[in-house]
DNA sequence: TATGAATGAGTCTTCATTCAT
DNA sequence: CATGAATGAAGACTCATTCAT
């Protein structure tokens, strides 16, 4: 009787949804998370998520209720999965060597599927009142944070490991050197007008600055060594 | 007849203001620098730094016309300032190690006095469309970055460098280090129940990685070195 | 993949349903009834009701169509049949005395069944556009209300009856003193900090202001009289 | 630069605003005062008010910050004052009659300049949950009605006054009355088909209720009584 | 220099309603 | 009979901005 309009997202023929066998809360995480890293979990209203995904703004809100349960959702379904699968395989008796280079290689396998995720640790959890920041310490691995420190505290007595180093800093520096790495590399690649560094690239600057710094490491890199027993999941 | 009510940011106790011989304008600017630290550029309004001063946002607006000379004012009169002082020093003919040592030093040294830049700097600058990003990249000092390239990648071909490294990515590495455990200790040892390290501390753990990664250091660390002529404007 | 989450509403525990002898219409009505008293209409979404009940807001629509039919319903099945109760029973040639004496009865008798009816009936009928107003007005037995009106005024007339009434006005007073208590004893006995008057002691004390206001009645109050063979339906 | 476009209100030539002498904060508390008593406090819209005005709902919020500062504000400077004026007279050594009399006789003297009163307040405060019951319950004057109280306690045991009413429900009885007519006369005289009442008529209507209830009383009500003096503040 | 009043656009959220299943 | 997904309109509230004073 009234004039039908159809409803918004079927107007505009070439929206983004396109795959109709990921339901709409999944697509809507997936754009939250994407929108996250691109402007920051404050800057990113429900208006936009749906408007990436075209919907309306209250179909956002039907689906998680409220801001906060929008960003646990990502948090829960997006954030602790991944650090759950970098973290796990660390072992109390790999050498701290071996840790790290385990855990920087899983890192960067997930960020490669995940492009997101960097930006938004940085930005996110790294930061004085990040958004995410209270949510995520809850869900780190603090045991395993432990173990690794222990391992790097047994090195310093035994004499293989540099005793200038804070054994717990050890972890966030890791962590913290590879996900500015991967959330800088293209603006970087910009201002020095260089080519971009590709992924192998990243992971052996990565590496060797954690085991070696600048002084030239004894070894050749690529050799296998016993450390890669310890990098599960790898194909 | 009706008692007159004054409006809501004008009900707030004992205005913070009360610094007569620092203008408005700096005033302003502190706040703003400050805020955005606490919370991140896009959450912090007009309203929000005005109430931290004990003024109207009109005021805010009329210093500043708009937020983004707000940022602008931000960037120039407290940033630029910061990283020139940490990046002049840099000489071609320094070596990397006490190049980097320099930097480390007088960032740390800055950061002390402005303990809001690690925050922001995190936030802001190393992240996708960071809301100070663009401004600052425009700021760097790209010819200093490239001399410490330059004096790595002679280090690396001479053999004394970690042949590993990729010689640009160097710089973004020790920016970070320094940033990303600044604006993250205090959570840190939250998290770890472990008393924070001091400013020593943290220094010696960057340094230390910075130079020799995981790797035992062939010396002790506090003894002087050459590296310290190069670190000017120390008390 | 994503754990699936359950939209809000079905989140809630054990529903409070459970009673599959009466139909789904009347569990809404009496929910509604029962939000209506406590809420007010207005302030009584679909999605309150549904929640009550334990269904969808869809299933609400689906019995109702719309607000104003639910309303209706509610007046319909709920409201009509207490106001026919109370009034049938009313007979031209009764006293006014005995007249009140049988409506204060009835009417505190069906309150006592459906306790939601005072507060419900002050908020939506006993004020300016209020919700239930125009459709309750037009279901009041005005025969019955001009009864005894006109034996009120067969009584100021004979000299038996305060010839200060309006004689429409206490049929009104009658309505306005059972319901206004009724309503407000649980908040008044708060107020006052002395225990709330139990049914008979606020149907002797309407009763006794009806009839004899602050003026001592002359008689017991308690004794038997002829009223009471106008209290039809009354165990 | 821009079009520049007028404010809405001066586009509009006939806005109901046009009194420039009453600011707009006292404007909008008459008009959010009216409207509650038109649709209840739950229907009243920061918009609607507005609109009233002519008027922004931004401004609305402007001047009260949220609903519940906008109701503090209509219950505190036109509520308040309202029942100060009404009971402030009351004096312990004053006769239940005459108390109750002046109390009728300022109260029907302030809704006659204020007539969203009565309805306003059976809607709000006389029900379950009103959303001005609790504010106003914290500042009734309980020591007058306690004070009203005792006087009629010592009547009822003197024999002065009607042994069959609950002292305390007095008072509600009374305050119910006044505001359950002047709520409804209009309506009521719709639906009666019948002039509706003058002031002096419901005045005397109540009066002769409290006083004497259906049963004659024994003087004719006109005549001044020693209860005038009681009357303060009355031309 | 500073403010108070005002606004339009935008935030999250709720609501009644629709409809395919 | 019942639901889940979806929507447009409206709610309270915030924000940057304007402007007269």
């Amino acid at each position: 009787m009234a004039t039908k309009r159809l409803p918004r997202h079927k107007e505009r023929p070439g929206r983004p949804l396109a795959n109709p066998d990921r339901d709409t809360r999944v697509l809507l995480i997936d754009a939250a998370a994407q929108l996250f890293a691109e402007q920051g979990v404050a800057a990113t209203s429900f208006s936009i998520i749906a408007r990436r995904v075209g919907l309306t703004p209250a179909m956002v809100h039907y689906h998680f209720h409220n801001r906060n349960q929008l960003i646990d959702a990502v948090v829960e379904e997006r954030l602790v999965p991944l650090i759950t699968y970098v973290w796990d395989p660390v072992k109390p008796d790999d050498s701290p060597a071996d840790t790290l280079r385990g855990v920087v290689h899983r890192l960067l396998e997930q960020v490669q599927r995940a492009p997101w995720v960097p930006s938004t640790w940085m930005r996110e959890i790294f930061t004085e009142d990040g958004l995410l920041r209270a949510r995520m310490l809850r869900r780190l691995p603090i045991d395993k944070v432990r173990i690794v420190g222990q391992a790097i505290v047994r090195g310093q007595v035994s004499g293989s490991v540099n005793r200038e180093l804070n054994p717990l800093l050890v972890v966030f520096s890791t962590l913290g050197l590879v996900m500015l790495h991967m959330a800088t590399l293209r603006a970087w690649s910009d201002i020095i007008q260089r080519p971009m560094p590709d992924g192998k690239g990243v992971k052996r600057h990565i590496t060797g600055l954690l085991l070696h710094g600048l002084s030239p490491s004894p070894k050749p890199s690529r050799q296998p060594t016993r450390a890669s027993k310890s990098l599960r999941r790898q194909p």
